[in-house]
DNA sequence: GTGGAGGCATTAA
DNA sequence: ATTAATGCCTCCA
């Protein structure tokens, strides 16, 4: 339990740093790891989301990598969903790439 | 209960 | 575009 609670922690408030960004924005693993106050935790957060429960409500698509680009491999599944639910909110895709205008949150 | 190795939805040069 | 380095987590012996 002890040796498992500490990433529950930091779970719950990358959660909650993801749930805090605005429609039509997105923001990187990294950023996110760093408002969630685990400065090079990228790869923590890309695991946690990996790991969400079904139904969390929780805006994962909002969250790309540093390069504004989704860290699924082209044309997957998961990438799909993810540009889907990104246009859908009002994102701007150029290309493969997300608009850098919407990183503003650096 | 402890130690060691591998893997990753990353990031930076 | 590709390669190298980093930090954290999970699993097995």
């Amino acid at each position: 339990m002890t040796s498992a609670m500490a990433p529950a922690e930091q779970r719950e408030r990358i959660w909650r740093v993801v749930h805090g960004i605005p429609s039509g924005k997105v923001a990187s693993y990294g950023q996110i790891a760093q408002l969630a106050g685990l400065p090079r935790a990228a790869r923590l957060v890309g695991r946690v989301l990996s790991q969400l429960p079904e139904g969390s409500k929780l805006p994962w698509h909002r969250v790309v990598n540093s390069q504004g680009r989704i860290s699924f491999p082209f044309g997957s599944e998961p990438y799909r969903e993810q540009r889907e639910r990104l246009l859908a909110e009002g994102v701007v895709f150029s290309g493969q790439r997300v608009a850098r205008a919407c990183f503003n949150w650096d």
